[in-house]
DNA sequence: AGCACGCCGACT
DNA sequence: GTCGGCGTGCTC
């Protein structure tokens, strides 16, 4: 009898791997467990069982599994089943889901060590200088990485170099396996057992009479010990007795102390929940008691509630049905930005059993919440987390909350899988029977049709929290305010008003300027020219802060030039505006009150946001400038003014989404103003004050403008009646590239009974030296999603069956944003 | 994703 | 003539 495993490697790579293993192993090994393989010439990988069979293949020999390294699986079936949606959803290999699901600590993957073999002897001048090089460095350390022989060979091809020494006997290579995970273990103290009667206490007085010191930690000790009651750590200690580890180690030395190790959680909540009762206002109630009726008949319901009207404690009050019921609830928001006021609330409710899981977790952090949520574990019964929290192995959900379901960064960009957590957790939910809400204030068009159609529940709640007043929006007329020379930098007269009476009042302002940096060009007044970055089809942005030429697609930088590049002229100009500047004009009109920026340049770090977030929620900031990161459900109860400088480069993006994201934006950051008694106000700078989507921000009108916006996306077949699929292909060679793209379209314009566009040339058409060109796929809904992607997967076979073209990458983007 | 194989240009 | 560059193909 044979026996054989099926496995998924985490790579880019269509197919499951067969590897054969022990009839013992056989009876051992569970789907969902990793196993350690050997994949290809030398590597070793962590692989992830999805099957146990005894069908062996026919073409090849299977190899042997290299080592099982769980003893319990860590991945569910249900899990497996989900990435395999995922896979053949969102076009990409389940190698690549298996890669973006899991945390990477659990990955473990070989790595080649070289080290020099013991008791040969090496006749130095037989060696090539590269060879002799590598020999001398193992003379110094004994054993070294791949990466540090092309560092220190300078070198990428170093293979054939080491295999010759390999033939001469001096080296040796080994795989070795890293464990990524490290529990984190914790020093204590405890006295020694012999000190324990009331003579060894004696004793040890005695005996540290004339060490002042080390007497003082272990007075320090008893009273800690007699007032906590618990073991004491070695960083307790010290702190209390205003010590050092020096001392405690003499003490250790000495054998008054014994030392040893606990493994912590390295994310702890300490406190306790408060047993407060929710008080829902009659508004909340009526729409809790709506979204229970709702998801009664239906998987989904959408919760359609205007900025500010409490939604999270109806969150909380239905996340309170669910955990009643011994169930696990995942709370899934669009950025990291927004947990830390969030989590805050929850944990004061629900105590320690609120989880985070989000991409700024360090890698042992993130191993610990897998752990907790697959062993089901009260820690982690509520799950909030940003898109990723979907991937953990829930043993046993049963509800799942989307909050502001509308946001893009849903949707995964890049690497791939290409998923859109909001739909991913539909699916999930399905196969946990579980049921989801969607919250938002300004639902996506997609969302909104669903619930409309009656697909989705509905329930919607149109006035804030405590009757606090939507606020108040003026429009100003830019042009009408140059004209009349009413401006003062990107300021105008409106503005400048607005802004001073909320100073003077004590009050905070929020600017939104939806770009960062300082201006988004510098032009030469001569000849025109303006800097572009080398590696892409993009103007560099000027960043004045640390006087410099950023591009905002690859990162390259120049210092700010003197004159022109082209025409050596000096006189160079900035055209548009960013934060920076904003921000700059600020503190000249008024230099009196704090200014704080937010941006992606400013909230680099695990802890960026959270920084400005708080020096602005203590009113340490008067006025806060950023882009849309501000618009994302933060809570400031002190801001009664939002400005948006200019509205209308958001408004005229080149994309169908422009509109419905600009009405969301504005919609969201003037959802910032107001939010206790006073009643806020906006005004929104713009061009064009007469526009339809303005009009309706003004009038508060999401249903105005989801029924415009939905009429011109049938017209013009975009979502939600008709589902896209982006290809996106890429490559150094501009005229390949062209060709590629042409064939491919052509085949695909071919064989598909529905529109497909292309090969467009995007506004952006090079990055980091890649040209880019884009085919669209509109499928509508009449026609098989499924087949249709089967089909075009087909085309992109045989497009990579074209010599010539094999080497153009070709992405799939499915439903993009 | 590696890593080997194989084909072509720049050096000894 | 070889060394070493990268394009191409395979990995259970």
């Amino acid at each position: 009898m044979q026996f054989f495993v099926e496995v998924i490697l985490p790579l880019s790579l269509a197919k499951t791997f067969t590897y054969r293993i022990s009839e013992a192993e056989f009876n051992y090994i569970k789907k969902g467990m990793r196993v350690a393989v050997p994949f290809g010439k030398s590597k070793i990988y962590t692989a992830l069982v999805i099957e146990l069979h005894q069908n062996a293949p026919t073409l090849y020999e299977a190899k042997e599994i290299h080592q099982i390294l769980d003893e319990k699986p860590l991945v569910t079936e249900i899990q497996i089943s989900h990435w395999q949606w995922i896979a053949s959803y969102y076009m990409c290999s389940i190698g690549d889901v298996f890669r973006g699901a899991i945390p990477s600590a659990l990955l473990l993957e070989s790595e080649t060590v070289i080290s020099q073999k013991q008791d040969v002897f090496v006749d130095e001048s037989q060696l090539s200088d590269d060879e002799f090089l590598i020999y001398q460095a193992l003379q110094q350390l004994t054993s070294l990485k791949v990466q540090d022989i092309i560092a220190i060979l300078n070198k990428k091809n170093i293979f054939p170099i080491l295999q010759k020494l390999i033939d001469k006997n001096i080296l040796v290579l080994q795989e070795e396996m890293l464990e990524n995970y490290k529990p984190k273990l914790v020093r204590y103290v405890r006295l020694n057992a012999k000190f324990d009667s009331n003579e060894g206490l004696g004793e040890l007085l005695e005996t540290l009479k004339n060490a002042t010191k080390q007497k003082e930690i272990v007075l320090s000790y008893f009273q800690l010990s007699a007032t906590e009651k618990k073991p004491i750590t070695v960083k307790k200690l010290t702190e209390t007795a205003n010590s050092s580890t020096a001392i405690v180690k003499a003490l250790i030395d000495k054998e008054i102390f014994e030392e040893y190790y606990l493994q912590e959680d390295r994310v702890n909540f300490k406190g306790k929940s408060s047993e407060n009762q929710l008080k829902l206002s009659v508004a909340q109630q009526t729409a809790f008691e709506a979204i229970q009726e709702n998801l009664k008949q239906k998987e989904v319901c959408l919760l359609h509630g205007v900025t500010s009207s409490g939604k999270t404690e109806i969150y909380t009050k239905l996340i309170e049905e669910y955990i009643a019921t011994g169930k696990q609830v995942l709370y899934l928001l669009p950025e990291i930005a927004l947990t830390t006021q969030l989590v805050g609330r929850l944990r004061a409710h629900f105590g320690n059993k609120v989880a985070v899981f989000h991409s700024k977790y360090s890698n042992n952090e993130r191993v610990e919440v897998w752990n907790q949520v697959l062993e089901n574990s009260e820690k982690a019964q509520i799950v909030i987390g940003a898109r990723s929290a979907l991937f953990l192995p829930f043993q046993d959900l049963g509800f799942i909350i989307v909050d502001e379901e509308h946001e893009q960064t849903y949707k995964q960009v890049d690497p791939a899988p290409r998923y859109h957590a909001r739909d991913a957790a539909i699916v999930l939910a399905n196969l946990q029977k579980a049921k989801v809400l969607l919250g938002s204030a300004t639902p996506s068009m997609e969302t909104y049709y669903n619930a409309k159609s009656g697909k989705y529940g509905f329930v919607e709640i149109f006035e804030r929290y405590g009757n606090v007043l939507m606020p108040e929006i003026e429009l100003v007329d830019l042009k009408d305010k140059y004209f009349r020379k009413k401006m003062v930098g990107h300021f105008s007269d409106v503005l400048i008003e607005e802004i001073t009476n909320a100073l003077a009042l004590g009050e905070q302002v929020i600017l939104f300027q939806n770009r960062r940096g300082y201006s988004p060009l510098l032009e030469c007044l001569t000849c025109g020219h303006v800097p572009q970055c080398q590696q892409c089809d993009v103007s560099l942005t000027y960043h004045k802060h640390k006087n410099q030429l950023r591009c905002h697609y690859c990162g390259y930088s120049i210092a700010k030039p003197t004159n022109c590049h082209a025409c050596s002229s000096v006189d160079l100009t900035t055209k548009g505006f960013g934060t920076e500047q904003i921000q700059q004009e600020l503190v000249e009109l008024f230099p009196s009150h704090k200014i704080g920026r937010m941006d992606q340049d400013t909230t680099r770090g695990k802890f960026g946001f959270e920084k400005i977030i708080d020096s602005f929620k203590n009113r340490e900031i008067d006025i806060l400038v950023g882009t849309q990161m501000l618009g994302k459900g933060l809570d400031f109860d002190n801001v009664t003014l939002v400005g948006i400088m200019n509205a209308d480069n958001m408004l005229y993006h080149p994309d169908f989404r422009a509109f419905e994201r600009s009405f969301q934006m504005m919609t969201q950051v003037s959802g910032r103003s107001g939010r206790s008694e006073k009643q806020g106000k906006v005004i929104i700078q713009t061009y064009s004050p007469l526009h339809n989507t303005i009009q309706q921000v003004t009038k508060n009108d999401y249903v105005g403008m989801y029924n415009e916006q939905l009429y011109e996306r049938q017209i013009y077949k975009y979502p939600p009646y008709f589902k896209l699929v982006k290809l996106t292909l890429k490559h150094r060679d501009f005229d390949k590239l062209k060709q590629g793209s042409m064939w491919l379209y052509q085949v695909m314009q071919q064989n598909l009974p529905m529109p497909v566009l292309g090969p467009e040339e995007p506004p952006i058409s090079r990055i980091r030296n890649e040209y880019i060109r884009t085919i669209m796929v509109k499928i509508p809904m009449n026609i098989s999603v499924g087949n249709t992607k089967k089909t075009i997967q087909k085309m992109l076979n045989s497009f990579e069956a074209v010599p010539s073209y094999r080497s153009i990458r070709v992405i799939a983007n499915v439903d993009f944003y």
